[in-house]
RNA sequence: GGGAGCUUAGCUCAGUUGGUUCAGAGCAUCUCGUUUACACCGAGAGGGUCGGCGGUUCGAGCCCGUCAGUUCCCACCA
């Protein structure tokens, strides 16, 4: 026995690998005139550390591109980061509170100086522990949203689009991060439902009626009751609107109200939009602070008061409470409200409130001066690209999502109020004339043209100080990283535009996969990719998404420590078919870790064998047996299994059924070759085997694991190169994917059959408590002469016989224990007391079953309407189940008759 | 409020045009096992009226209707 550690080892070879792959260049891609096949890595966030989902994701694009460079295509997987401005921006902000400097207190140049030095640091972190993956990514292609070329592609693209007329600057209701300070767009809102209090306040009404003077100077004071969420923006108020055929309140159309507190009049208007019954049909009219009655500010001219700060707290137009934060302001308020008489109730109630995506803080809608995109006409192709097909998403169920956003897509708002990202080409002269371009030597030169204004220098334009959203560079980004948009002609574009799969979560399925369509279709007039797998999300065992601030995700580089990379590689790619969760267990590395134990653990035993040299080596093996050499069939069978498990491999592949592909490949390393071939073909304890077998053996090793390399890079890169005692300047990564060979379907049946017929005497051991040590004798009387002699050496191997004995159809009453397998009679000549009623019992039972069972063919093939309805070759199985069947009885009768 | 999907063994899921192989797989469970690759193992076993009800059909896990549960997307009535 060589020394080869009984359990595998992943630490002792996945660096050693990985470098080597890396020193030979093998995952590097130049355009060539083979076929390209390509995938853009979804650009982690730049500080961001590697999570489950990457793990998940990126497994499956290395399992795509690992496939594709064995199967002889060009295959680059081009790695890379993305800025993520919100998030990186609040990063280098909380660092510097640490070192104690305000972000106020820096120019831009300088902040942006520590932003860098924040990224170099801990940029692309993610994508070293890529490597610990095995990810075969293109590392020198790695690319950056913020580098030169991915920045330049960007400002490009603004100033193309503005021109084009697409980009529009405007005052909207937007999404306000206060936590972030900045505008986020529509998709980077989450709403969830929330506990809140519903509170009713009472407006008087002015002027009083009549100013009816009672007996004790006294004047009756009317009011009205209104209900909000949002007691604290009552100084915003600009109206209270009731719908104009409430009855209760037409008395009041025209009237004014005095907000409580701050004693300002406001008008009492009337509009459709107020529903009757809820609340008290009274509506506090605020166009600051919400979208809808923005729009009936527009409507009924009323003025905008922003009684809030950028970072939400309350301005000098509230009057009161300024400076305290929206929420706290909203608790005192309402005291203020009890204790001055407004309050007419609270009550709980749920609604739902818009988050940020990034930063979390609850939304403000804020009315400011934006840049957006208009969307309807770019996204009519990459509407029609997904709708025909041409874009396939895997699984289609997501056509229907993505049809309902693309049909009626919002504007886009693309402007940022931070500094960490590509600032905004647009340039302001003193008048407010605005002027974009592409940098400021450019604006000048158009302000001059344009304007004939020669005497204007660069210092009388200002730029813009905002950002773009991080997104409207990642939505480039399977152009950009081939440098397409600025060099829209050059050969890396030209050859590998567009990409062939993207694989992704459907979270981001708006934000960025419908728009990178849009961009492939406006820049290069064409689908940036041809696939886009959907995984799903990695949950824990409580259903939750794994999350950082949960604390429920295991550290995916401490998994691969104790799993080993393809341990957690295949474990992950177990249980998770395209857009469907992944319930993570541990079981599953558990798992995959063992799968390479297995594989390992053949490689061993196939390794530990002495192979015959001699001439006649084989015939001694023969010889020795005294049998029928059975490996041939067996080799041969195996030949067979394998092409078939190919097909099926490719099959799923073909349906980007990622898990499917695994199992097949599970089943065929595990059952199919270490549990039925290995053991069948196993020499006896200190034999040696036949130089043939061995051979087809070792060959056989090789397919499966270039089979198994695209799930398990390292422990078949071992294997192979094992196998093959160290060939220089090879690597399994890209030795040719197998190929199916001719599949034998009747070696095929006749092996199962045969197997089960070793299950079966296993079964009987098991029920008459037989050692598996001890040698039975076998009897066969088939119906077709031959069938098993192929397998008798296997047969009796497996089920370890002392012989086995053919006995013809017609002859006497064979000994022993009987079973029918197919129409196929089997005696087992048990020694000793045999109960022998129970065995008719149960030969009885089985004959009941098979009798009633052709009661029901019968019946089917005698229903006329069946006979005239079906289609010709169901009758024809209908018929063949009932000869079957026949001679399965005739059998079974005989087998019984016996027992008397 | 509008729309879409899902519901098959304890768990995670396959079941392509209704008809051998249609009730499956992996894991888990149970029984047995110190067999000379592997206990990260081997040999076996049990387990589901395919969510409920109704319909179409000679025939339904699959088609139609309906109800229930569940998930997601869109909208956001304060």
């Amino acid at each position: 026995m060589l020394m080869i550690s009984k359990t595998y080892n992943p630490k002792d070879i996945e660096g050693k690998w990985y470098q080597y792959w890396l020193d030979n260049q093998l995952f590097k891609s130049t355009p060539d005139n083979r076929e390209p096949y390509t995938i853009v890595i979804p650009p982690p966030n730049v500080t961001g550390v590697l999570h489950m989902g990457h793990m998940l994701n990126n497994t499956i694009q290395d399992v795509l591109i690992r496939k594709a460079r064995m199967e002889g295509k060009n295959a680059c997987w081009v790695p890379g980061t993305d800025h993520a401005s919100i998030a990186t921006e609040a990063k280098v902000v909380a660092m510097l509170k640490e070192r104690g400097i305000a972000k106020t207190d820096l120019t831009r140049d300088e902040f942006l100086a520590y932003a860098w030095e924040w990224t170099h640091k801990y940029g692309g972190i993610i994508l070293q522990q890529l490597r610990k993956l095995g990810a075969s990514c293109d590392w020198d292609r790695t690319r950056f949203t913020m580098e030169p070329n991915l920045y330049d592609s960007v400002i490009t693209v603004f100033v193309d689009l503005y021109n084009k007329g697409k980009i529009y600057r405007g005052v909207r209701m937007v999404n306000w991060d206060p936590q972030g300070k900045t505008a986020v767009s529509d998709e980077e809102v989450n709403m969830k439902e929330v506990q809140q209090k519903l509170v009713y306040i009472r407006y008087a009404i002015s002027p009083f009626p009549s100013f009816k003077e009672r007996s004790d100077d006294s004047v009756e004071v009317e009011y009205i009751t209104i209900a909000t969420t949002r007691p604290e923006t009552i100084m915003a108020d600009a109206a209270i609107a009731v719908n104009p055929n409430d009855e209760r309140y037409k008395h009041l159309h025209g009237r004014k109200a005095i907000i409580p507190l701050i004693n300002r009049e406001i008008p009492i208007i009337t509009d459709e939009y107020v529903t009757m019954d809820f609340g008290t049909g009274g509506l506090k009219v605020t166009p600051a602070h919400d979208r809808n009655d923005y729009e009936l500010g527009v409507k009924h001219r009323l003025p905008v008061i922003d009684i809030l700060n950028d970072d939400g707290t309350l301005n000098e137009k509230a009057q009161i409470l300024v400076g305290m934060d929206r929420f706290a302001a909203r608790k005192a308020i309402i005291k203020q409200l009890e204790e001055s008489d407004h309050l007419v109730k609270v009550e709980e109630y749920k609604s739902n409130v818009g988050y940020s995506e990034r930063t979390n803080a609850v939304i403000e809608p804020k009315l400011s001066l934006q840049w957006f995109l208009q969307m309807e006409d770019l996204a009519k192709p990459a509407l029609k690209a997904v709708m025909d097909d041409v874009v396939q998403l895997v699984p289609p169920k997501f056509k229907n999502t993505y049809r309902s956003w693309m049909e009626n897509p919002h504007d886009w708002c693309i402007s940022r109020q931070l500094w960490w990202g590509q600032q905004i080409p647009a340039f302001y002269m003193k008048d407010g004339t605005i002027i974009v371009a592409k940098d400021k030597r450019e604006a000048l030169r158009i302000a001059r043209d344009k304007y004939q204004l020669f005497a204007l220098s660069e210092t009388d334009l200002t730029q813009d100080e905002d950002v773009l959203d991080t997104w409207f560079s990642s939505w480039l980004w399977p152009i950009s990283v081939f440098d397409g948009i600025v060099k829209p002609d050059n050969a890396d574009i030209n050859y590998y535009y567009p990409t062939n799969d993207l694989v992704t979560a459907p979270e981001i399925l708006f934000f960025w996969v419908a728009r990178m369509i849009v961009a492939g279709y406006e820049y290069r007039g064409q689908e940036p990719f041809r696939n886009v797998y959907l995984t799903g999300i990695v949950r824990d065992k409580l259903g939750r998404k794994m999350s950082k601030s949960l604390g429920n995700s295991p550290d995916p580089l401490d998994l691969i420590e104790q799993f080993g990379a393809d341990g957690v590689r295949t474990g992950m790619l177990f249980s998770s078919p395209a857009g469907n969760d992944l319930p993570y267990d541990e079981k599953l590395v558990e798992q995959g870790r063992n799968f390479c134990n297995k594989l390992w653990n053949a490689f061993r035993l196939v390794k530990g064998w002495q192979v015959t040299e001699e001439a006649n080596a084989y015939k001694t093996y023969e010889t020795l047996l005294g049998i029928p050499n059975s490996s041939a069939v067996v080799i041969r069978w195996f030949e067979s299994t394998f092409s078939a498990a190919v097909l099926e491999i490719q099959d799923h592949f073909s349906k980007y059924r990622i898990s499917d592909a695994l199992m097949t490949l599970y089943k065929l390393i595990w059952d199919d070759f270490c549990s039925q071939y290995l053991e069948m073909i196993k020499p006896g304890f200190e034999q040696p085997i036949d130089a043939e077998t061995y051979n087809a053996t070792i060959d056989f090793f090789d397919r499966l694991t270039r089979l198994a390399h695209p799930f398990m890079p390292f422990i078949t890169e071992e294997i192979w190169q094992e196998l093959r005692e160290h060939t220089e300047d090879e690597s399994i990564c890209v030795a040719d994917y197998p190929k199916a060979g001719a599949v034998d379907a009747q070696l095929l049946t006749d092996m199962a059959t045969a197997l089960e017929l070793i299950t079966s005497i296993r079964n009987l051991r098991g029920s008459k408590q037989i050692s598996p040590k001890v040698e039975l004798p076998l009897a066969i009387k088939s119906q077709i002469t031959g069938r098993f002699e192929p397998f008798a050496q296997l047969i009796q191997k497996l089920a370890n016989l002392s012989g086995i004995e053919y006995v013809s159809i017609g002859a006497d009453a064979t000994p022993g224990l009987s079973f029918v397998i197919k129409g196929d009679e089997f005696y087992v000549n048990i020694v000793g007391e045999i109960d022998v009623e129970q065995e008719r019992a149960t030969q009885q039972k089985e004959l009941d079953y098979t009798l009633g069972f052709r009661d029901s063919v019968l019946k089917k093939l005698s229903n006329e309407k069946f006979v005239a309805n079906a289609k010709p070759d169901v009758i024809e199985r209908e018929r063949q189940k009932l000869a079957d069947a026949d001679a399965k009885i005739k059998t079974l009768q005989e087998a019984i008759a016996r027992f008397v």
